[in-house]
DNA sequence: ACGAAAAATGATTGCGCAACCATTTTGACT
DNA sequence: AGTCAAAATGGTTGCGCAATCATTTTTCGT
């Protein structure tokens, strides 16, 4: 065989029809034992793979779904794909990924990219999809997963966690510990990244006393370097009265604690940090970080599963699923 | 509209043929402005997206790439994803993506899943795989690419650099730093961690004075965590005598440090500690970690490259390309 | 041992598209 | 205007598979 072998090559080989062989690739049940044993030692001997075009097209079923994230390179998402990748696998699902870099309308191609696949279902990162997305989604007529967060108009299904309410009660959690005058410093300003900052905000309206804040933001993209040049920009901004840090996610984190440490601040003496996502690296810096958690895994593979239990099925109004989140307090505040 | 719209409504919409339609979606420079104008407002008013499975299934042609990594949890890894993202989008390739967990058995079944897809080429971790897995590359007769490491007998084309030479070279750096004897702690022990820890052991049997050395390995994965366990583990069986720890990635050697400092151990007064891959967060600790720098990112745009200048022409025999590593040596050291 | 039902197997057909070849239209030149 | 080449457009067909329906074989009860 020197041309890649096909089902009717297979079939000669085993001396069945073609139509045999593609039964025991699908569902050897209906084969009986001993054309099943002949099928199986010709694809062996043949090197036979099913060609997915030619299947998705016959049964107009791809065994594919669709995801997109905002980020590659940012680790969060890594745990999220972690949970949708073994949970597609044991169900013959292939994943085709999609990073958007944070853009609408890069997701907008991406979605009319990935939606060309034919996929049984797709997840996508947040709720800002654009108007033609959206159209495009609702014309495909598959299943949606809206990941991350919560949204009131959700495309079809909706997974997350409030990071409103969770900005606030990190916030809250400052307040308690008696910092006063606390900051914010965030990068990127994603939909997330600015409802944590909502909800710091709403925390110090909410405090029965009146408190000074400050606010260090930038569009660039988050890493732990820019961490350590926001906590600078609010040291100055504030005058060294910011006796507090809340970052928007743990790589600033960790950045601001290092550089806190070269500034010889004592953390959480003179200046208190903590962070967001609950990294492994802020539960073993000295002193430990404060975070907060969320089951990044499990949204992953909760939301294949919940493609799966819908495919095919009619649209039914599924209320968003909140998986909630944790304050991890630890040494640092 | 009420079904998904296929190139034959389109094209009734538009007062054309079906194939012109085709023929504006793929190269529109083949059809007059008039009609192609025409055209694409019928597509956007259509919502209409092309069926990828007849696409393929007609053109032979899948525009569709395929990437195997032995794990998503490795950033090191998402790093030369996202070269590989970077560069297979603006030459309209979809990424198929596999996660075999180290291993080989896994990957040789993905490979078989993936080659279904028709890939124009694929991207392989390492050199380790089963036989079976390259009696199915070469029939399926597409570019292939080994990442990371270089071998001697390459599938097809190869990229990556030398982990016995970097795993020597940082041995010697530390020998010529002035630590007579140092540890090596592994983790997950595959090809590439074995090929460091050689390199460690073989630099130390050129050291023209013989040095004892120490070595603590587990299988388990990779973290912080286990780094802190596992410097503890080869201060145990050194008995304090232990004077530098090579790691064999940067999660391991930032676990160390942060394990050395609660050990109240400075470093590198008392341990020197390495690590390997150079993570942002090693330059970003106090003190800041020496390790090894590779261009990870570019290793993933050149293997798609790569494989896009061999698309459709017959193999012929490349050279491994080796793009190197460079110690980067700091204050830990 | 016979017939009916069930299980196993096979033949035909179409999925949606692009390759291929045929035809029509346009444009350049005499 | 007439001719011819080039550009633009269209019709037919097959890619490889699985759905559907048709046929054959096996199984089981009596």
């Amino acid at each position: 065989m020197s041309r890649k072998p096909n089902l009717k090559d297979v079939a000669k080989v085993a001396g069945v029809s073609a139509i045999t062989v593609s039964r025991v690739l699908t569902d050897p049940t209906k084969v009986s034992d001993k054309l099943r044993n002949k099928v199986e030692q010709a694809v062996r001997e043949t090197g036979y793979i099913r060609n997915h075009a030619a299947s998705a097209l016959a049964s107009s079923r791809s065994g594919v779904i669709a995801v997109i994230i905002p980020s590659l390179s940012n680790i969060v998402f890594n745990e999220v794909l972690q949970g949708i990748y073994q949970t597609a696998r044991p169900n013959n699902l292939q994943v085709v990924l999609g990073d958007c870099h944070y853009s609408p309308l890069e997701e907008e191609k991406l979605i009319a990219t990935l939606l060309g696949q034919s996929p049984e279902g797709i997840i996508l990162t947040g709720a800002a999809q654009t108007d033609y997305a959206r159209k495009l989604l609702e014309r495909a007529d598959i299943p949606v997963v809206q990941l991350m967060e919560l949204t009131d108009q959700p495309i079809d299904m909706n997974i997350g966690f409030s990071h409103f309410h969770a900005g606030y009660d990190m916030t809250k959690h400052l307040l308690q510990r008696g910092y006063r005058t606390p900051g914010f410093i965030g990068a990127r300003m994603d939909p997330r990244t600015q409802q944590r900052l909502a909800g710091f905000r709403q925390a110090l309206a909410d405090w029965p006393q009146p408190c000074q804040s400050f606010v260090q933001t930038t569009t660039q993209p988050s890493s732990a370097r820019l961490g350590g040049q926001l906590l600078q920009a609010l040291i100055a901004e504030s005058a060294g009265k910011c006796d507090a840090v809340f970052c928007c996610n743990d790589d600033l984190a960790l950045g601001a604690l290092f550089e806190a440490q070269k500034m010889n601040l004592a953390v959480p003496g003179d200046i208190a940090i903590c962070g967001f996502n609950d990294l492994e690296s802020s539960s073993l810096v000295n002193p430990s970080i404060t975070s907060v958690a969320s089951a990044r895994f499990d949204m992953g593979k909760q939301a294949v599963e919940m493609l799966l239990a819908a495919a095919g099925k009619p649209r039914k109004s599924i209320a968003p699923i909140d998986v909630g989140y944790q304050i991890i307090a630890r040494r640092s505040t």
